[in-house]
DNA sequence: CTTAATTGTCAAGATACTTGACTACATTTA
DNA sequence: TAAATGTAGTCAAGTATCTTGACAATTAAG
């Protein structure tokens, strides 16, 4: 089946951005089959993202933007999938007329503790794999990567 | 500008795939916009992905298939854009008529030798800012992870 | 009041995947 | 050799997640 191997490893990418993307794909699919499971088939890893930012008072959506580092037509489409599925609501913001906020629904509530609970779950699956301290030491590396370094926002630009 | 920040902190989502996610983003614009830069602005991270598994005496499409843990409809579609491009070319296997293998083009070969140069650049940066313990780690963890687990290939069913 | 900035929307498009249906060729088996 | 099964690749269509550009409404600053 892999009858051409020997003459081609040399060629395997090793470095860190392609496992990086493996990785990150690996964690994403495992994440929303769980969800899936536990009866939450609406879940992707970009509404997690998005989910998981959102407080419990609710949060606007243009702070949504400022954190997650995506265009704020992005962020829009996730917010008005989610609100499709009445995992959140878009509520008016009495301070600013122009602003909305976004609120869990209780079915985004509820969505959100098993997302949680899941996560928790593959963390310690990865914990498990890897051992304590190459775990906590890829977590320790991946914090200090998220620290902004030029810190260039794609979605300052347009408007 | 953030002025909700306070009430929402303890919604941040700080589990391991949103990092990888991150990472992974990253990573792959940092590699991307330095290829621009470097006159290949055709290319992307998931280009980049299969043309690093191309052996030197080319590899069959379907080994590809294998490595890169997609469909083999994705497998095409990024060989169709390269060889648009004029960076691979597909010659037909002399052992199987069903097959052909991917070559790199004389323009693939110049273009591979500067995403090496770049990937390289990037890593050192990398290397420099997370210290050469912590990004051992890092790596290290990133390699234990790709390691097949249950192993499903999303490619093998379809056909 | 005028100008500039912020907030969000609508429309369109690019990228990178997916599944399903299919053809052509190869391999195994009866 | 003929039938069944498996493998290599293609074509078509769809989904998820981003992008840029153009715009309207509102707020803030001069």
């Amino acid at each position: 089946m892999v009858k051409h191997l020997d003459e081609n490893t040399e060629a395997w990418p090793d470095h860190v951005g392609w496992r990086l993307w493996q990785a990150s794909r690996a964690w994403q699919a495992a994440f929303v089959a769980a969800m899936r499971d536990a009866g939450h088939g609406w879940m992707t890893e970009a509404r997690a993202a998005l989910l998981g930012h959102i407080g419990r008072r609710g949060t606007p959506q243009s702070a949504l933007i400022d954190r997650m580092g995506i265009s704020k037509q992005a962020v829009q489409q996730l917010v008005d999938g989610l609100e499709g599925e009445e995992i959140i609501s878009r509520v008016p913001d009495p301070d600013d007329r122009r602003a909305r906020i976004v609120v869990h629904t209780q079915k985004g509530r509820l969505a959100l503790r098993d997302a949680d609970r899941i996560k928790r779950e593959i963390e310690q699956a990865y914990r498990a794999r890897l051992g304590t301290d190459r775990f906590d030491a890829l977590k320790s590396a991946l914090e200090a990567l998220a620290l902004p370094q030029d810190g260039k926002n794609p979605g300052d630009r347009g408007g």
